[in-house]
RNA sequence: GCCCGGGUGGCGGAAUGGCAGACGCAACGGACUUAAAAUCCGUUUUCCGAAAGGAAGUGCGGGUUCGACUCCCGCCCCGGGCACCA
């Protein structure tokens, strides 16, 4: 053994170790107490940084951790190697976004490697590749057979700059999630997943997933949005020239119908699709379809940036109120949007603050129908909408009632009368998943002129991606300029047929990728059903924050269409989720704080810091940086504190083993056979064995379990069990040092293997059993109680443990120091908390 | 606007209603060294005090309690999600 901490030799050695022995290996086919331990696959951009380096430090400790406890872990890797950017590199530079891809695998391969993170690499996947791909549409398909993927005619989002559309979910203020340049409205044909059709049940079974943060259920259940209201049907009143019309009623939505006797006009979208019918020769035509082809241009994110400047123009038409019989002015308004609802709503200017700003521009006339609880509204003197509950006011038999109770007895009404009924409504809306681009999955399907949309046969997958193809940015996909792609017979009726050009979106290869990592290799069906029933949902799933809504949305609503088309027996992919915080770090150019990124430039590499530290010091400081949930600032001075620590290790085990390996066959102390240093010693090392299986446990608190293996050690330095101590300290000292060396294995696993075997144990230390708490040696004869005096504290003195409260309230009575603060004056009550406190008021 | 997080030394952060600041970083002082690195020892919330000791202190203001970083009420600030959603 070097006196040094030679990490660089340990680690690479240590590495070959791991994988000739086939360390995470397993067998899925016969395992029992099973574990499945699974990152987020991981894009392959060109290198990790430390920052991503979190998400598989903290993955790599949990499996490492949960097989010293005697799980049968499974923890795979694989590549969500299809998406944008190795396409624009390849624009840009020419080379093939298969070749990029390949190489930052590699890369990246090392990478993860080096830090010691193992994975069963037998069971590696890549989406990018046809073995995968093939089954990506295959799934396609089973979810088009079931109804669940459709082609439509319908607004899109366009990212000008990534020259494709982009899914609601990939929008961000307007912007596009990965280029951040504004998106823009655009009516296209497309592919759509309907996951609208699962709604309720995404929304339901996200009570089941205890083991999932609040956080991430809040902002799926946001996404989501159920709202539960009202749909409403008006008439429209005839039209004056009394020509015929194609629509009798008008219908809208809303979650206050018990404000509808305020209602006084009626508000619809420009996109409406009954609009032009409406206004069809009529003189206010004109001027509609004028004000409706300028709304219509501006994209959604536009209309509602200026939310005081609400425009629209009347129709020219009216509608009756259903339950007063009331004719009320039909408007065209662009703060109705056609996405929401039915496109139009029942305008209560006194009682929503949308309508009351409409209202006070347009001079249309305001309502009051919900008195306040004062009763003290008055028009003359509202400056805003009244918003909140109250009693229903001049509205017919309905007047006198409380708000709430309002809404349930007008809805019952409406449904009894035929002109309306409860409405669940939800903000969801359907997946479009066509891109166009070529790095994806091609969809399967052919378009011909005789037999219309035709599925690719499931026996001819997978539809490859051709290679005589030019990543020219079109706003087409690059497909389409590839006639040996394009050109097929129609698989119905064998003449010549187009082939689909878009591929999918790259989050439906994320979508399942957890299914295939059971039978990776497996040529004759997607998923191995049973395997599958038995290994999942996956025990732990880690990721960033940042797929809160997006991929583990669209994971599990995949899960669950898979599950009703039975290929699964379960509804959700993942029982237990980690969400962990992001790496920040200081720009140097402005000071500010900002996530690791190459665009900010503040990316720290791990490749020269291993080298400088090695793995584990990288790996136990990434782990030491704070609570694995929250972001946490990268400090390029604080890795010398774990750097300090391992070495320092290194060294005890260095200078103490020949002594150590002495006492290996005695068996531990009695406690009556100890010294009080040694008991002391003892008590820490089972102490810490406790708390750090509770943060391992727990919250995965693992910068706490770093620090208790640091107060133990820093209790460990304070004996020596050198030449002319006994047997029993040497012991001791022996059982401290092996109870470091095994609660520090999961954070840094190359040195505890190797620190392990100098303490002459066999090699393999994930073979070992995690250390068990002793209770016995928990146990303490006299504890230190805190003297409060008043609720203040007042200094502390020793007792005899688990003394009875009478016992305790006497012998303290009797010290100088609470004599000294009491100062004669009366005891009114001793507070005593077991073997901790003791307050004495007076 | 609504819904979640969070606010503790110079910094990262610890604390089942019971010693606030564990552990680490940085800084300062010292030992070892020809010197440096490494290592080791000590100091480090603020204020008063030579010290012993005392006072204040976990974003702000109240409250509950023998006792509050922790629980309750009302605010402020920071971060995130949703949002002309009818």
């Amino acid at each position: 053994m070097q006196q040094h901490y030679p990490f660089s030799e340990i680690e690479a050695r240590w590495q070959r170790y791991w994988e000739t022995e086939g360390l995470f290996h397993t067998d899925t086919d016969t395992a029992e107490n099973k574990y499945y331990c699974l990152m987020m696959f991981p894009y392959p951009s060109a290198a990790l940084h430390v920052g991503h380096g979190r998400n598989y430090i903290i993955g790599d400790a949990v499996a490492r951790y949960k097989k010293m406890r005697g799980y049968n872990v499974l923890t795979p890797m694989g590549w969500d190697a299809f998406g944008l950017p190795a396409e624009n590199a390849a624009i840009k530079t020419g080379i093939h976004p298969r070749a990029s891809t390949l190489r930052s695998i590699a890369t990246m391969k090392r990478q993860l490697r080096a830090w010691g993170a193992c994975y069963d690499w037998d069971r590696e996947v890549a989406s990018c590749h046809p073995g995968y791909y093939r089954w990506t549409q295959w799934l396609f398909l089973k979810l088009y057979e079931n109804g669940l993927a459709y082609k439509a005619a319908a607004p899109v989002n366009w990212c000008s700059s990534c020259h494709t559309v982009l899914a609601n979910e990939q929008v961000v203020d307007g912007r596009c999630e990965r280029c951040e340049a504004t998106v823009e409205a655009k009516r296209m044909e497309q592919w759509f997943f309907r996951i609208t059709a699962y709604a309720q049940r995404l929304i339901d079974d996200l009570e089941r997933l205890d083991g999932w943060p609040e956080r991430v259920k809040t902002m799926q259940r946001n996404w989501i949005g159920r709202s539960e209201g009202t749909v409403l049907e008006f008439e429209l009143t005839p039209r004056d020239d009394g020509r015929p019309d194609p629509l009798a009623s008008v219908k809208c939505y809303t979650t206050r119908v018990d404000t509808i006797y305020g209602c006084t006009y009626m508000a619809m979208a420009p996109e409406h699709p009954a609009l032009a019918d409406l206004v069809r020769g009529l003189p206010t035509e004109a001027a509609v379809q004028e004000y409706s082809r300028r709304a219509a241009q501006r994209a959604t994110h536009e209309r509602i940036a200026d939310e005081q400047q609400k425009t629209g123009v009347f129709s020219g038409r009216y509608v009756i109120n259903p339950y007063n019989g009331e004719r009320i002015p039909l408007w065209i308004a662009d703060y109705v949007l056609m996405d929401y609802g039915t496109g139009a709503v029942m305008a209560v200017p006194a009682h929503d603050t949308r309508d009351w700003a409409f209202a006070q521009h347009y001079d249309l006339p305001i309502r009051i129908s919900i008195q306040n609880p004062e009763q003290s509204l008055d028009l003359a003197t509202m400056t805003d909408a009244y918003t909140d509950d109250g009693i229903t006011a001049d509205s017919g038999q309905f007047s006198g009632l409380p708000n709430r109770e309002a809404i349930t007895r007008m809805t019952d009404f409406a449904k009894e009368h035929g002109f309306g009924g409860p409405m669940v409504h939800y903000r969801l809306r359907d997946w479009l998943i066509s891109r166009q681009r070529y790095w994806g999955a091609p969809i399967p399907i052919v378009y011909c002129d005789a037999c219309g949309t035709v599925p690719v046969p499931e026996n001819t997958l997978p539809v490859q991606l051709p290679d005589d193809v030019e990543f020219r940015p079109t706003g087409e996909s690059p497909l389409a300029s590839s006639p040996a792609f394009m050109q097929t017979p129609c698989p119905a009726c064998g003449k010549p047929a187009r082939r689909e050009s878009d591929t999918m979106d790259t989050f439906v290869d994320s979508s399942w990728y957890f299914l295939r990592y059971l039978s990776p290799r497996d040529e004759q069906r997607a998923v191995d059903s049973e395997t599958c029933n038995r290994w999942l949902p996956v025990d732990q799933y880690i990721g960033g924050i940042e797929h809160a809504i997006l991929h583990l949305l669209y994971a599990r609503f995949f899960t669950k269409a898979l599950h009703d088309i039975g290929l699964i027996g379960f509804g959700e992919p993942f029982a237990q989720l980690f969400t962990q915080g992001m790496i920040c770090k200081r720009s140097e150019k402005d000071g500010q704080l900002y996530k690791m990124s190459k665009s900010k430039g503040n990316v720290v590499s791990p490749d020269s810091l291993i080298a400088e530290y090695g793995a584990d010091t990288v790996r136990l400081y990434t782990l030491f940086i704070g609570p694995p949930e929250r972001d946490a600032e990268w400090n390029d001075q604080g890795i010398e504190g774990a750097s300090r620590f391992l070495r320092r290790l290194w060294r005890r085990v260095y200078e103490m083993r020949d002594g150590l390996r002495a006492v290996t066959d005695l068996p531990l102390p009695a406690l009556g056979e100890c010294t009080p240093a040694e008991r002391e010693l003892r008590r820490k090392t089972h102490a810490t064995i406790q708390h750090v299986t509770q943060s391992m446990d727990g919250a995965f608190h693992f910068n706490v379990a770093v620090a208790q293996i640091m107060e133990l050690m820093n209790v460990l330095d304070t004996h020596d069990p050198g030449p002319s101590a006994t047997d029993i300290t040497r012991r001791v000292v022996r059982e401290a040092l092996e109870t470091i060396i095994l609660l520090l294995s999961p954070f840094a696993p190359h040195i505890a293997e190797e620190l392990w075997i100098q303490l002459g144990k066999p090699p393999g230390i994930l073979n070992a059993s995690w250390p068990e708490v002793d209770p016995a040696a928990l146990i303490v004869d006299e504890t230190e109680m805190v003297i409060q005096i008043n609720g203040k504290t007042r200094g502390r003195g020793r007792l005899a443990a688990g003394l009875d409260d009478d016992a305790v309230r006497q012998a303290v009575l009797e010290w100088d120091i609470v004599k000294k603060h009491t100062a004669g004056k009366p005891v009114r009550r001793v507070i005593v908390v077991p073997d901790k406190l003791v307050n004495i008021v007076c």
